[in-house]
DNA sequence: ACCTGAACACCGTTCAAGT
DNA sequence: ACCTGAACACCGTTCAAGT
């Protein structure tokens, strides 16, 4: 109830001056690369440390512990997006480019499916995404707490949405026989009208360009939402 | 690519005869219970053994893996969620009890925010909240694909929204000191006017209200949004 | 200032052996 | 049919010791 709130960003990083040694860049970009190909738990203090050709324990001397790293790669993805000027385009603008920018980076980094709404978003990049946001929807014609319940509802979407694909991606698309998947799915949905009839009537389409469909079909509802707050 | 999908609700229980040992209904109770007390990290076997008075690797004769377990519990999770019956209810009912449900049993089992959207909801009960909530789209007068886009943009809201509210729960109201969580929160917001007026402006209500509205906002949003969908 | 290896207290899972 | 304990290959992290 009282234990100090703590993250990477509310500490003094141990190094002032950069010595000979690794630095904390370098670190941070070797765990990307080894989050983008093995995933979450791929990355271990000791398969860095082979990866930097250090001895495992030499990066607690930079970082002070896996979740402080996780922090700092996990706003790495927040660099990423790209948040167009509020005060230069129309709010259903900047929300529909951030929208589809943060749908990329996950994608692109699957692992932060699992970080996102989860760890606090107090790294540079998550913060000034934030800000834009948020002036975004005041500039649209939102006040008060509005604003954030605006912000909340967009990043929600975008959040709840990926998530599940990249689920499906990496296990699914990734690994296992899609046949027997789509068979273990209609064994499942025995029974029950509605699911049989789903499978039944789903279209050939790539299921990529399915999921990009759904995306944009959810982010127009939305934004039509938002805008519908807007009128009243 | 080719490996075999594989799930609980694919693979046959190995004991079909209920002899005197304990039953999966049984570990799966106990396995609820310890994720509710400790959370998703505080489950092991070894801690679910003890709590069974058994051998930590006694529970591999019932259930497969430790993942196969998670599922187990995680339809459970399903099952607190209500439905109202899509022939009885005007769609946008439905759709709300349907979320603030899942708000609830969300927010009461913390841990499933670390599943939804990852694991295969192939669960009887998860499969029964699909099959309501697909016919309610139906219903309401959409088409094809449509259906299921607008019950994914549903859940994508809900899934979205309340994971953060758990995070926020379990860390920062959970076991940090507020106040210091709040100057952290001022310190990362430094240059950044829109934040700090967030900061500065932000009510004096208790929080779970602030988020319960939020969360309201969010529902009618995507509501008003998936109505207008029906309208062109 | 930086790096190391040994050690601690954990994991999930396999498997031969018991009853 | 069910349960056990030992063992394997892992974890994150601490710490005394090195350079």
């Amino acid at each position: 109830m009282s234990r100090q709130f703590t993250s990477v960003w509310t500490r003094e990083p141990r190094s002032r001056p950069a010595g000979p040694g690794r630095s904390r860049e370098e670190i941070v970009k070797a765990a990307v690369e080894l989050l983008d190909a093995e995933g979450l738990g791929g990355l271990s203090m000791r398969k860095l440390g082979a990866k930097l050709m250090s001895g495992a324990t030499s990066i607690y001397w930079y970082v002070a512990t896996k979740d402080d790293l996780l922090e700092l790669a996990y706003d790495e993805v927040w660099a990423e997006i790209s948040v167009p000027d509020p005060d230069e385009a129309h709010w259903r603008e900047v929300a529909s480019v951030l929208a589809h920018s943060m749908r990329q980076a996950m994608l692109k980094h699957p692992w932060s499916a699992d970080l996102i709404g989860r760890l606090p978003a107090l790294g540079p990049h998550a913060i000034g995404v934030s800000e834009r946001m948020r002036r975004t929807f005041r500039l649209a014609g939102f006040t008060g707490t509005d604003i954030d319940f605006a912000g909340a509802t967009l990043t929600a979407f975008i959040f709840g949405m990926t998530t599940p694909e990249i689920a499906w991606e990496t296990t699914v698309e990734g690994v296992w026989d899609t046949a027997a998947a789509q068979a273990a799915l209609t064994k499942a949905a025995a029974g029950h009208p509605e699911l049989l009839d789903a499978i039944g009537t789903m279209p050939d389409e790539d299921p990529r360009v399915m999921r990009a469909m759904a995306f944009d079909f959810g982010l127009v509802s939305v934004l039509d939402g938002l805008e519908r707050r807007l009128a009243t």
